[in-house]
DNA sequence: CAACTGTGTCATTGT
DNA sequence: AGACAATGACACAGT
């Protein structure tokens, strides 16, 4: 029932791989992820008794093996996670114990690199390896329980500055029964991000020696999850669900699969609610700035009204004064213009009235407006 | 060393 | 009911 599941060329770690002791130039050594090369890698298992770190460092770090003091914690995790017999329950236990919820609390900056390959023996490769034990979702892709073939990559330095290991891991051909929902997961797709992927890389190999593994993937890794963390978030639900439902997985694994899913979800949540934030933030500057705008064009036509009126107001004046400086009363006596007003009426008669008049024609007016 | 920034994570709420 | 998205709050590393 698991078939659907079948990762020709997934990534596990292992303790009982082989490897290459002698240091082959990198670009052969990469190749080893490579199924027809993995014939030719063979190694006295001897060499690796009594320790499985050995998978979890490099070859420089094995030159020095003080660089991963700080990570002591990390290390015993993590090899307990590989000890034969492993189980996920009791590492999940102690992962449970030095950190909080589901998760590690582990120092997330270490050079860890290390990689072994699991072929399924379908697809023609050589097959003199002693067969791995079966953990769970160590053998996800069903194939795997038996006639596994794998073989031990290690590089010396940065995981990620080979491009050939990150390709290897876009490449995974997990076919999840091909949902439509998972049309975006073509080859030319991969290929795409492989690209992407590959510049940040170099750019990352260039600008720092340090790698970055995230506490998911060393949580995957120690609980010998075949998918990458990216996969565990982005395929569908549907092709998750099936994944949980196909494979005998422990507590621990589900457990974890679930947290890395969420965690991976909230992340891109995370990254696009702060992403709309800012967004938000710009687009609210641009409306302050566009209502500044606005308000000195205000202002600019509110003193432009007021030029306008008070030049109307002095024209009114003037007529004002012109018309009481050329008035006469009964007498031939100048008009004073403090006593009298014009008084223009609504049928266009125009007035010469005493002051007090106007006023009380203006308070019943009022009064007539309010009844 | 404090202040600030970016990021991952968790808890909670809404869809 | 369960999955997921959105978001505030916190911790932590880096600047």
């Amino acid at each position: 029932t698991n078939s659907s599941f079948s990762p020709p060329d997934a990534i596990l770690l292992r303790t009982d791989y082989t490897t290459q002791l002698n240091s082959k130039p990198r670009h052969l050594q990469r190749q080893e992820f490579f199924p027809q090369t993995s014939s030719d890698i063979t190694i006295p298992e001897s060499l690796f008794h009594g320790s499985n770190l050995i998978g979890l460092f490099s070859a420089a770090d094995l030159r020095n093996p003080t660089a991963h003091e700080d990570n002591f914690d990390e290390i015993k995790l993590m090899s307990l996670a590989l000890e034969e017999g492993f189980s996920p329950i009791e590492v999940s236990q102690i992962f449970e114990e030095t950190g909080s919820n589901s998760g590690l609390s582990l120092n997330s900056n270490h050079s860890t690199t290390s990689y072994a390959v699991c072929c399924e023996d379908s697809v023609g490769y050589s097959s003199d390896v002693k067969s791995a034990p079966s953990h769970g979702l160590g053998v996800v892709g069903g194939h795997c329980q038996e006639n596994i073939k794998y073989s031990h990559v290690e590089y010396p330095g940065d995981a990620e500055c080979s491009t050939e290991a990150t390709l290897q891991q876009f490449l995974h051909n997990h076919t999840y029964n091909q949902l439509p929902s998972q049309a975006a997961f073509t080859p030319e797709h991969y290929q795409q991000m492989w690209m992407k992927k590959s510049n940040e890389v170099k750019d990352r190999c260039h600008n720092s020696t340090a790698t970055h593994q995230s506490r998911d993937e060393r949580c995957a890794k120690a609980l010998r999850i075949p998918f990458s963390v990216d996969e565990i978030v982005s395929m569908s639900v549907d092709s998750f669900n099936t994944m949980l439902a196909e494979n005998q997985l422990t507590a621990a694994q589900v457990s974890l699969l679930r947290d890395i899913r969420r965690r991976g979800k909230n992340k891109v949540a995370a990254q696009k609610c702060r992403k709309r934030k800012l967004n938000a933030i710009l687009n609210l500057e641009e409306d302050v700035c566009n209502l500044q705008t606005q308000k000195e064009s205000l202002k600019k036509e509110h003193s432009q009204c007021s030029k306008s009126i008070n030049q109307i107001k002095q024209k009114l004046n003037n007529l004002y004064h012109d018309i009481f400086s050329r008035l006469r009363d009964d007498q031939g006596r100048p008009v004073n213009p403090c006593q009298y007003v014009i008084n223009c009426s609504s049928n266009g008669s125009v007035f010469i009235i005493p002051k007090h008049l106007a006023k009380s024609e203006q308070d019943n007016r009022k009064e007539h407006k309010q009844k």
